[in-house]
DNA sequence: CTTGACCTTGTAGTTGCTACAAGGTGCATA
DNA sequence: TATGCACCTTGTAGCAACTACAAGGTCAAG
């Protein structure tokens, strides 16, 4: 299949998919005699488990050792297990950053009563004396 | 006081206060014989409202906008509810997708009673399929 | 007078794409 | 046959918001 096929049915821009190879995140295609990149199912496999790793927030590095680690049947699961965790607590805590953040805006909008910049609650609690 | 101090003052990396100048997110300070920069109070106060709205997850664009308000102060307070609203819904959104996005690593954690890639479920789930 | 901490500018790197530009290929239609 | 259009190629530059140098100037202490 073509870049514009793989690329439709993984969801994945060509563009994108050419970068993965540049960055060896993906195997280099097969060229047909018109130099146009050549993929087999293999590829969309491959393909297929980057995008997922990707969207589950694993960073590029961490693909590659996903990668890595599925190449060898009989590597100890653990590794994975332990990246998977690791991007769990990573998940977590910005979670628990968020919800901080969200009470603070949440508690910005109800502090504010004014109407005017003049007495406004929200840019007073940003710390605001003169800008400028 | 010089950017050292400014720096240390706000939690702040002195490359990325030069950064806000350049970009025009604080005004450019005075200069010492030295050319060292020399703040005042006022920069100061106004570095501390940029840093804590980039720390509530507000964009650059969005600093400069909030900073554009708080100068004016008979605007209506409407358009900074506004701005800290949408900024509240956009974390809500991000932290839907998190939850969401735990709970699959959760899931891939619990599903995985294998000990060797070959047959982890973990590594399965993402879709492979002899990758490269 | 030298050491060391601090400052200056300018440039390049980071992450993970995305967006061109300038040109080649392949196929259907006039 | 021509030609139009969608698709492909490479290479380069841009995005956000910093961060990290390099090469050199300034200043106070010992």
């Amino acid at each position: 299949m073509r870049i514009g096929e793989l690329a439709k049915a993984t969801g994945t821009k060509a563009e994108t998919i050419r970068y993965y190879e540049r960055e060896g995140i993906l195997p280099a295609a097969d060229r047909r005699d018109s130099n146009y990149r050549d993929y087999s199912d293999n590829h969309l496999a491959a393909l297929t488990f980057v995008r997922r790793a990707r969207q589950l927030g694993f960073s590029m590095a961490q693909v590659r050792e996903l990668l890595a680690l599925s190449n060898h049947e009989d590597n100890p699961c653990q590794d994975v297990d332990r990246l998977v965790q690791l991007q769990l607590t990573e998940v977590e805590r910005k979670i628990a950053d968020l919800n901080a953040l969200r009470d603070e805006l949440g508690q910005m909008l109800r502090s504010c009563q004014a109407d005017k910049i003049g007495e406004c609650q929200i840019i007073g609690s940003l710390g605001r004396q003169s800008v400028m």
